[in-house]
DNA sequence: GCCCAGGGGGCTC
DNA sequence: GAGCCCCATGGG
């Protein structure tokens, strides 16, 4: 794959979508806790589950590290797997109340990898968590793989529809300059396309992307 | 009624 | 390391 063409693919997706806006959040706190609770489930779920925890003024590692477990449950329903989501904040909130003084800078304040390492040991914080709050929260130069990265790209036609997560990575990591409002841009963009376009059933149709797309040009291939 | 979301863990083989 | 199941709401 040349290098060029992850950037057309990106300059074709800003153009088509304009810039994204994210992480949609007033603290890069309530980032953390929406990165947790946006798990295999839309975002206007967790919109309201962020809502009620502002509410009653509880978005603060202080309050969520020893709230109720009932109360919590209650507040985050909307989520889908309140009960394990409850658990992976409250553990988080500890550890962060525990280790840091319940400041997310002092958590963040050190090397990419390191923090990497630190925050996948976490119980409930995989890859993709871990990766989003890296650049989103932390704000530091990591490229978020998803399953619409892995669906999109091997589409087009440039990766292997096999490959795991570390192998998706690299190769983005590889080919883009490491710029954080790039690697943001880029992945709020790609789960716009996969959300509204690229879907298990494609809108090849409506895809700025389908001049370049092997699965618009022969879709009795896949 | 169906489908699937801005995943991760635990288990088996 | 891959394949499977569990978790368990809400919108289209």
């Amino acid at each position: 794959m040349e290098k060029h063409f992850l950037l057309t693919v990106f300059e074709n997706l800003y153009v088509a979508f304009g810039p994204q806006n994210w992480w949609p959040s007033e603290s890069d706190f309530e980032t953390v806790i929406g990165a947790i609770l946006t798990q295999s489930v839309s975002w206007s779920n967790v919109e309201k589950a962020i809502d009620n925890l502002k509410k009653e003024n509880l978005l603060s590692p202080q309050s969520l590290s020893k709230i109720d477990d009932e109360r919590l449950h209650a507040l985050i329903r909307s989520t889908r797997f309140y009960k394990q989501k409850g658990e992976r904040l409250k553990n988080f909130c500890r550890y962060l109340v525990e280790n840091y003084e319940g400041n997310i800078y002092k958590l963040f304040d050190k090397d990419i990898f390191e923090l990497r390492r630190e925050l996948l040991s976490l119980k409930g914080l995989g890859k993709e968590t871990v990766d989003s709050i890296i650049l989103y929260a932390a704000k530091k130069p990591i490229f978020v793989v998803d399953a619409y990265t892995k669906r999109i790209f091997s589409r087009l036609g440039v990766v292997d529809e096999n490959l795991d997560y570390q192998a998706l990575q690299e190769i983005f990591m590889q080919n883009l300059p490491h710029d954080t409002s790039l690697f943001n841009e880029y992945h709020a963009l790609i789960v716009k396309l996969g959300k509204d376009v690229c879907k298990t059933k494609p809108k090849c149709e409506i895809c700025p992307l389908n001049n370049f797309c092997k699965y618009y040009i022969s879709k009795n291939k896949f």
